[in-house]
DNA sequence: CGTATCTCCTGCAAGC
DNA sequence: TGCTTGCAGGAGATAC
């Protein structure tokens, strides 16, 4: 399930995998669609670019070509992969590039709910513009994501923290595991009232949010079900989890056992006695 | 308007 | 052993 960090982990693989002014040679799309229709336009528009960057917002990446740019979110089993001369494609490699040198980077989604589609624009009005991206609140490492950030914008709701954290209007990138974990090292209750929280809670909450983030992405992110990093290494911060699918087991800090509860529909795991 | 629920999809694990 | 069931969840769409 790929969060910030999963994404800034294949944002970087990309990068490394191609260079600026590159020409992706051939475009291969197994099928028509994702979670919503791949544009058609993709395929020659890619033909006739050069590829300049992979930028990250939130949880997309964007491939910024010099005439257009790919949105691309990578949904929950969403990744990028390089594939060898020698290797087969395998049932749920959707989309396929392949570089100059033949290397190909192949797009892999077992549930496809990730998505792709394009904008001409250029890309800081891509970044204000597009439909998907035009709501995002703050980056996570932004100067301004702050707890009195946290502190003014929870004056107007009534959902509990977690889910509070988790809505891509206020701040991006923190999914289901860092919500989880970032709650439990700040020591906040997932489902404490967001306009509860006080001001001094949301300054380690803010602190703990980037502490977590940065330490994932370290770590070459989680590797649940299959995410791995596009080299095919498994990122290993699953093994630095405190809480996330730790039901039963004993909290690290007190012993006592950790629960599962369900928030916003999502399953949310913490220590009663630790977080408050 | 804010908030909650539904929805897409497949693989895997649990339970009978 | 083999089936069914439920769960995983990002976030847009829909309903209230």
């Amino acid at each position: 399930m790929p969060e910030l960090p999963e994404v800034e982990v294949t944002r970087q693989f990309i990068n490394e995998s191609l260079s600026k002014g590159d020409k992706i040679t051939k475009v291969e799309l197994r099928r028509k669609d994702l979670r919503y229709e791949i544009p058609t336009e993709l395929k020659p528009l890619i033909k006739k670019s050069k590829f300049i960057t992979v930028e990250r917002r939130a949880k997309y990446l964007l491939w910024v070509f010099d005439n257009f740019q790919i949105i691309n979110h990578l949904g929950m089993t969403g990744s990028w992969k390089a594939l060898g001369k020698n290797n087969t494609l395998k049932k749920h490699d959707h989309v396929i590039f392949t570089l100059k040198n033949g290397d190909k980077l192949v797009y892999s989604d077992p549930r496809r709910f990730g998505y792709i589609d394009i904008s001409k624009a250029p890309y800081n009005e891509t970044l204000k513009e597009h439909r998907f991206l035009k709501h995002l609140g703050l980056e996570p490492f932004d100067k301004k994501f702050t707890g009195q950030y946290l502190k003014d914008l929870s004056k107007k709701t009534n959902t509990p923290v977690k889910t509070f954290i988790m809505d891509q209007k206020i701040v991006v990138g923190v999914g289901n595991i860092y919500a989880c974990e970032s709650l439990f090292t700040a020591g906040i209750s997932p489902s404490k009232k967001a306009s509860r929280v006080t001001l001094e809670k949301y300054n380690v909450l803010v602190k703990e949010i980037k502490k977590t983030l940065k330490k994932a992405i370290k770590t070459g992110g989680s590797t649940i079900s299959d995410f791995k990093t596009g080299d095919n290494q498994s990122g290993y911060f699953q093994m630095h989890f405190k809480v996330y699918q730790k039901t039963g087991k004993p909290c690290e800090k007190c012993g006592s056992l950790i629960k599962k509860i369900v928030l916003g529909g999502r399953g949310t795991f913490y220590c009663s006695k630790c977080q408050r």
